[in-house]
DNA sequence: CTGAAAGCGCTTACAG
DNA sequence: CTGAAAGCGCTTACAG
């Protein structure tokens, strides 16, 4: 027998689809007999609820689309695991987006979570230039994104954290660290926190960005030759794998870590600190950006209107980071 | 304006729903000049179909449920991502569910899944003990387990792979490599081969399993303990974070890697060869086992009666694997 | 070549 | 306390 529906239900339990459909969604009187009657017949077709149907009718289908560059990235892999955990517990089910850093699909991916009909979009990638966020018609957060004005930006303290680690090399030692970054654009917090640093203590700052779409093999090249041609004693990465691979680098051409060559990453991911708990880095809280990513957009689902939110938003500090210190500085 | 309907872009076009519908979908002869005028509306009104309500109809949602560890695990994370690319790629969405090894979980999200009338589900956790995949009503594939006769199960070479792993080990010189695991149990083949290739070679094998549930800190604990107390001169981790919390572990304790102690792992993600290329490990084709789920799903839901299917999958071979050799062996 | 009507599986006023 | 009917936004026979 295919799939059991609501009528099927009824039948056996030899009352109304209403009745059951009530039953289920426990609304209205029911007496203890019908409620009996009702719970033993989809105990015995072993009846659920067609979520698709629901969906139709409530105008909303408590699905959350997810976009993200890759969650083959440990960073927002765990992202996207915290994410889809925190919208579980809330009742959501996450669509996941992997736009493998091409525009492109992320504005076909836009197109078809509207079309699905999400509740919301928690986006998550740094393409520039995608059309389509200005005009959804569902709510929108943005995680370490600036999407514009009306667009919740949930993000940690970046500015700290560049502070952080250029201010830990300079302690270390370093004279003349280098800031590698895909992308070295006014917004960029742990950029301009570099910089700020650096020149505070009267030195020179150098940043290498490599670019978003740059293919993992000729990212690594680039950083490579620039390492070789530039004599460099200290290296702040914006992600860890970065500064594992600057790392790895090193132990190759033989410079000796942390003497030579200080090495601080960026995220501290748990997959990363586990193979590699030596590494120092700033820690994002992972945790803590999926928790509030995900309770402002159900704020924003639940209560459209709220007029106050906004302000309250943008008075929200980022979240703290802080240093781990491993052996590499 | 709140979402235009069908009926929207019907009356701009001055034509039925139906009409509107058909140039839709393409479906049967309408004239170039309905179809302009239909086309116009679409835009003019930025109507989008609501795909629910074309699922309800259909019988098919394009939905697939995949059901993981964590992604944020780099293994997993890049099975993931390739799942859903392969997904995409043939007109497909997808629910991530993240059971963060928790068999509970697992069964309540396979409930989900079939409330949301998924097409699919592919599943990829070890669980032991989660009922309801023998009576789910959705085609399902799982990757790497072994969840029943009437399910395919897409894997690599795990036989060949850790022949591989422990073969390399003992032509290093190593005489009493450890095996690493979370479970060591009979279906593990990983395990099997280690033990076959090191009675081969007259050493006697070693496993260390530490189960799936333990918490990470207790984890390394557990596994340093044992390095403490018994002396290896090999280790071969049946994932990479595992071989690479074995080589910090060597560096922290003064062990020279390779030449006292030699490190293999498994996987081969390209996040943990981009942060360690030197780990020596056994790479699975990630993008292979993506694309062979999701082609093995798609073919059980296009043609859900085809009877030869199942002695050709029986008949397939698993993926093959490689050994590559960094510096840790 | 185009339209009126029924129906996908539910929920929700509205009666009784 | 329970049921008949309308409707969510589409598609699809069935007519014409």
């Amino acid at each position: 027998m295919s799939r059991p529906k609501l009528q099927d239900v009824a039948a056996r339990a030899g009352v109304s689809v209403t009745t059951v459909s009530r039953v289920l969604n426990d609304r209205g009187y029911l007496s203890a007999d019908i409620r009996r009657r009702v719970a033993e017949a989809v105990a015995e077709l072993g009846y659920r609820p067609n979520e698709i149907a629901r969906s139709l009718i409530g105008q909303k289908s408590r699905l959350v689309g997810l976009i993200v560059p890759t969650v083959a990235d440990p960073f927002f892999g765990e992202l996207a695991s915290r994410i889809e955990g925190e919208l579980a517990a809330q009742g959501y089910k996450m669509l996941l987006c992997d736009c493998l850093e091409n525009a492109e699909r992320e504005a076909e991916y836009l197109e078809m979570l509207q079309a699905n009909r999400v509740d919301g979009i928690i986006t998550s990638t740094h393409n520039r230039d995608v059309e389509g966020y200005d005009r959804a018609d569902a709510p929108i957060v943005a995680v370490d994104r600036r999407l514009g004005p009306d667009i919740p930006m949930i993000r940690s303290d970046n500015r700290t954290g560049g502070r952080l680690a250029t201010g830990h090399l300079i302690a270390r030692g370093s004279r003349s660290a280098v800031f590698i970054t895909a992308t070295d654009h006014p917004g960029n917090d742990r950029a301009s926190a570099y910089r700020e640093t650096m020149r505070e203590h009267g030195l020179e700052p150098r940043v290498l960005a490599y670019g978003y779409a740059t293919p993992m093999r000729e990212r690594r090249a680039l950083i490579e030759t620039w390492l070789m041609d530039n004599d460099a004693d200290g290296v702040f990465a914006s992600d860890d794998l970065t500064a594992l691979m600057v790392l790895e680098w090193a132990r190759k051409t033989g410079r000796p870590v942390p003497d030579a060559l200080r090495i601080v990453g960026y995220d501290g991911s748990r997959a990363a600190l586990l193979a590699m708990p030596g590494l120092t880095t700033v820690r994002q809280p992972i945790d803590g950006l999926g928790a509030r990513a995900v309770q402002a957009l159900i704020r924003r689902i639940e209560a459209p209107d709220d007029a106050d939110r906004e302000r309250r938003f943008s008075a929200e500090a980022p979240l703290p980071v802080e240093l781990h210190q491993g052996w590499t500085s």
